[in-house]
DNA sequence: GGAACTCGCCAC
DNA sequence: AAACGTGGCGAGTTCC
């Protein structure tokens, strides 16, 4: 009895999780009628350089021998935009094996990540074309949206499984940032209100932070406050000894063991994809025959200038000579080599590093399984058959933007509130960005330190982990290529 | 001629 | 036993 009215005060319903969207709805349309600056004239000059570059290069892909071989098989009639006939040249007719297959329909995958295994030199040019043409379509996509100069994306909260949000018209949440080059090229198109910057604010490492207040694992929250996962992970995975965080080799691998491991262990994927990645695209290994000497990427440069260090050889040198294979027997599978080695690393993670996680992974699905559904720390409900993958991830996933919609609220209300000019613009699931009146830059800065860091765990008990937020400025004037790192307080 | 589908790729 | 979560969008293709 006790427990429950304590449940009863702390936990939100089904009411407040409308509420938290009907709020919701009307602070983002704000954002939405304010729009973001784009700059039209360097759209429309920036769109005909690529398209020119984009003709160039489709012009020297046609140039070549490869081209004309596919023209031959096919009678020349040849789209070198679709996949599906590229597919059906290199797999059918040259007859070179799929390392990879699509989903829905099994045929041979067509993506950069395949075609780049078949090393076929031509596929280069098809590679920079596509690039182009993505940065096309995303200027283009700004400059069909913009009204006098201004975008409007929309976001909208009625779409999403997971009660997240969505972007559209254009998308505001895809825009390139990994790629340097694209980025650079995108994000020059965008800028604040004349005499503004834009002011940047993320919450660190929010979706692993939430994860933590479900399942309440102590050493997922040690890791998450004091320490380096990782970090951890690469140092099991590749086996170092002595990691060292200002060798460029170890940083890689750093990189490595959190896309490719610690990352997809969290959504659900296991240790045959792991490895798989893990190997060939972040170690260039390959995944047939004993590891030579001098294979994959050069790990370490110390002392050894014109003597590379590869991976391979670290590998080789701890015991672990090939990549390995899943061989199906009467008693079960049996594993060797690298995969093993991950398998072994995998069992560990769940068994003993991060075991009361593993425990709250199955009593959650359990629970569903018997109910049907479950409710999100925020109050939302799902229900209706779900996967394993899902019914723990969609929780995290939902809860967690539920902190970034409620923080965009609370700092929408203070903007009005307190007649500011500064006005938030968009928002990417977990980071706000916010075109600010450089006068009023500290008092943003400070309100929205409080309010995510402060008064949303205020709000939610049920956030156990203490919240962290990082912020990124840009100048005056200055367009969205540009950051800095800002401290709010 | 358009709806529905697949695939690939960008973001988180 | 199963096996990476959520979107939007463009291009090609297939079906009606």
């Amino acid at each position: 009895m006790h427990n429950l009215s304590i449940k009863m005060e702390t936990t939100p319903t089904i009411k407040d999780a409308y509420s938290l969207f009907h709020k919701g709805i009307l602070a983002l349309s704000r954002a939405e009628m304010q729009g973001f600056r784009v700059d039209v004239d360097y759209i429309l000059r920036k769109r005909e350089f690529l398209q020119r570059k984009l003709e160039r290069t489709e012009i020297k892909f046609k140039e070549t021998d490869f081209y004309a071989d596919w023209c031959k098989s096919t009678k020349g009639k040849v789209n070198i935009n679709s996949s599906t006939q590229l597919g059906d040249y290199l797999y059918k007719t040259k007859g070179f094996t799929a390392l990879k297959y699509t989903k829905s329909n099994g045929n041979g995958s067509t993506d950069d990540e395949a075609l780049k295994q078949l090393n076929i030199p031509e596929l280069d040019f098809l590679f920079e074309k596509k690039k182009i043409k993505k940065t096309i379509d995303v200027l283009d996509g700004f400059y069909n949206e913009q009204v006098d100069g201004t975008i409007h994306p929309f976001y909208n909260l009625h779409l999403v499984r997971t009660f997240r949000s969505s972007s559209d018209s254009p998308n505001f949440q895809n825009i390139p940032k990994r790629d340097e080059e694209m980025m650079t090229l995108c994000r020059r198109a965008l800028f604040p209100r004349e005499g503004h910057q834009l002011l940047e604010v993320d919450f660190g490492q929010l979706e692993v932070r939430i994860s933590a207040c479900y399942n309440k694992d102590e050493t997922l929250i040690n890791d998450i406050l004091h320490g380096d996962m990782h970090r951890d992970m690469a140092a099991e995975i590749f086996m170092l000894d002595n990691f060292d965080k200002n060798n460029k080799g170890h940083k890689l691998l750093r990189q490595a063991a959190k896309n490719g491991f610690v990352f997809a262990q969290f959504y659900g994927d296991y240790y045959k994809n792991c490895a798989e990645n893990l190997a060939s695209n972040w170690c260039q290994l390959p995944k047939t025959g004993k590891w030579k000497y001098g294979q994959g990427v050069v790990i370490d440069e110390i002392g050894k200038p014109f003597k590379p260090y590869h991976i391979s050889d670290h590998l080789i040198s701890k015991g672990i000579k090939e990549y390995g294979t899943i061989t199906k027997t009467e008693r079960g599978y049996v594993v060797t080599g690298f995969l093993k080695h991950v398998q072994d690393i995998e069992n560990n993670f769940w068994n003993v590093r991060y075991k009361k996680y593993k425990q709250w992974k199955d009593d959650w699905f359990a629970e569903y399984q018997k109910k049907g559904f479950f409710d999100l720390y925020t109050g939302f409900r799902c229900s209706g058959v779900m996967k394993k993958n899902d019914v723990i991830n969609y929780p995290v996933q939902g809860a967690a933007f539920h902190c970034l919609l409620w923080s965009f609220i609370q700092l929408d209300a203070f903007i009005i509130e307190n007649n500011l000019d500064s006005r938030i613009i968009g928002q990417i699931h977990d980071s706000l960005i916010i075109d600010v009146n450089p006068k009023e830059l500290k008092l943003i800065g400070e309100t929205v330190h409080k309010i995510t860091t402060v008064d949303l765990p205020k709000h939610w008990p049920w956030i156990i982990v203490p919240l962290e937020i990082d912020a990124e400025i840009c100048g005056v004037d200055e367009s969205w290529v540009k950051k800095e790192k800002y401290d709010l307080v």
